[in-house]
DNA sequence: CCCACTTTGTGCACCGGTTCACAAAGGGAC
DNA sequence: GTCCCTTTGTGAACCGGTGCACAAAGTGGG
């Protein structure tokens, strides 16, 4: 059997890579406007924020696409890595739920930036269908099914408030959907095969509190003082 | 040594348990309010979509709380994950950036919900300045320091464009701000000391495209099909 | 008081991911 | 062609986190 050169070993990229290769991405794009026409795995992780062991081992997974004493070449790698994404087909993207939240995210350009197209907003609430937003009209959610099927929707964006999200996440995989970026603040339940990711500002606020306090605890004389436990009993 | 029954391990919760807590605590409250005194570490697991012996792994990081043969008072634990998150005190929070996104923060009730109050926003366009959202008046980014010493602001949110926000994340830095969300879809780069959590749109749809694929892949027939190389040579 | 039953808390083996450190590979000078 | 310099790709040790499986601890019934 003939073996092609640079062939990527067989598949199976390590999750965590696959969360860092759009950060790359972006640096390369970035480096690509300025005109670079190589860049070491150093510079690399830098501008992404990683150390260069780890960009090398990511990028090994994808293949051998680097040259020895030189570095990687920006186009060739941005190729790669997109290839590698899917970026290189477009995807249909439904927001459902255009409150507050919805309306941001459809007018917030930078995601649509490579491969993404928004292709539908819907809403339960009939004040909101109708409206002309970032080129779209609002459609009702009872057409959801419709939408999906006909404009090929295969990626589905979840802003609606978090008594909905549930009901409409099984519409959603019913239709065949199932890639699902949700925004509600809820822990949903999908059968297997179906990808959820999960966006939680509060979540994301208390993490930071959490660290906040232990750095103020700290410069005001140290963790657990007297009074921590009102009801335990001394033994 | 007198030691106190429940005393909590030394300090040091392991960071994925921190960011487990917020998804129990949010679990509790739905039962709380639901009017349910104790629960199982099965049915807590459960409805924060998690493994038991992992939910009671991440609770015995805070002390030992729970009760064998009968499981957790429900309201306990509220309190005991609320005071370890710092969500027992008000944290001051600043949204910098008013666009679509700025807006959409500033009115989503949901993460205002427990500790968290926004006490003011941030713009540098001098259209958007003066406004009135979410009950508060847009500030002029000059007012920046001013503004984060005279309301003991703690936690600032950037969603300011790209372009803008590492020189803003430096000016928050030097006021004194050790807890960053971050919106904008670059890598930050800040002092040992300060924590940055950072939120990226479309990272997340990336993943989502990634994983769309491989599922669309193998079922039109696998990946590595022939002309996957175009430039690679055969060896 | 004792026994059967429930549920916690944790020791331990395992696994994915990170980091170090270096051999292998390529480029360029002479 | 040879030597030196740069930079990749990766073997191996390490580290944090997960999940199993069970002993310890508590409840309730008789």
């Amino acid at each position: 059997m003939i073996r092609r050169l640079s062939q990527p070993r067989e598949r199976g990229i390590p999750e965590a890579t696959v969360a860092r290769l759009p950060l790359y991405l972006r640096a390369l794009n970035g480096m690509s406007e300025r005109g670079l026409a190589t860049v070491s795995s150093e510079d690399l992780a830098h501008a992404a924020g990683v150390n260069s062991a780890k960009l090398r081992k990511d990028l090994s997974h994808l293949g051998s696409y680097g040259t020895r004493g030189v570095g990687y070449d920006v186009e060739y790698l941005i190729y790669q890595i997109s290839r590698e994404l899917g970026l290189t087909q477009d995807w249909a993207v439904a927001i459902i739920g255009v409150g507050n939240l919805g309306r941001a995210l459809a007018n917030y350009g930078g995601f649509v930036s490579r491969g993404f197209r928004i292709a539908a907003l819907l809403d339960a609430d009939p004040d909101v269908v109708g409206d002309h937003i970032a080129g779209l009209d609002v459609e009702h959610i009872d057409e959801l099914e419709t939408v999906i099927r006909r404009r090929g929707v295969s990626i589905v964006v979840l802003a609606t408030p978090a008594a909905a999200a549930q009901q409409v996440a099984d519409r959603v995989i019913a239709a065949g959907v199932t890639s699902i970026l949700n925004f509600a603040p809820v822990v949903l339940s999908v059968p297997e095969g179906v990808d959820i990711r999960k966006v939680d500002l509060s979540i994301e606020l208390q993490i930071l509190a959490f660290h906040e306090q232990r750095k103020t605890d700290r410069m005001t004389g140290g963790p657990a003082m007297a009074e921590e436990w009102p009801e335990a009993v001394d033994l």
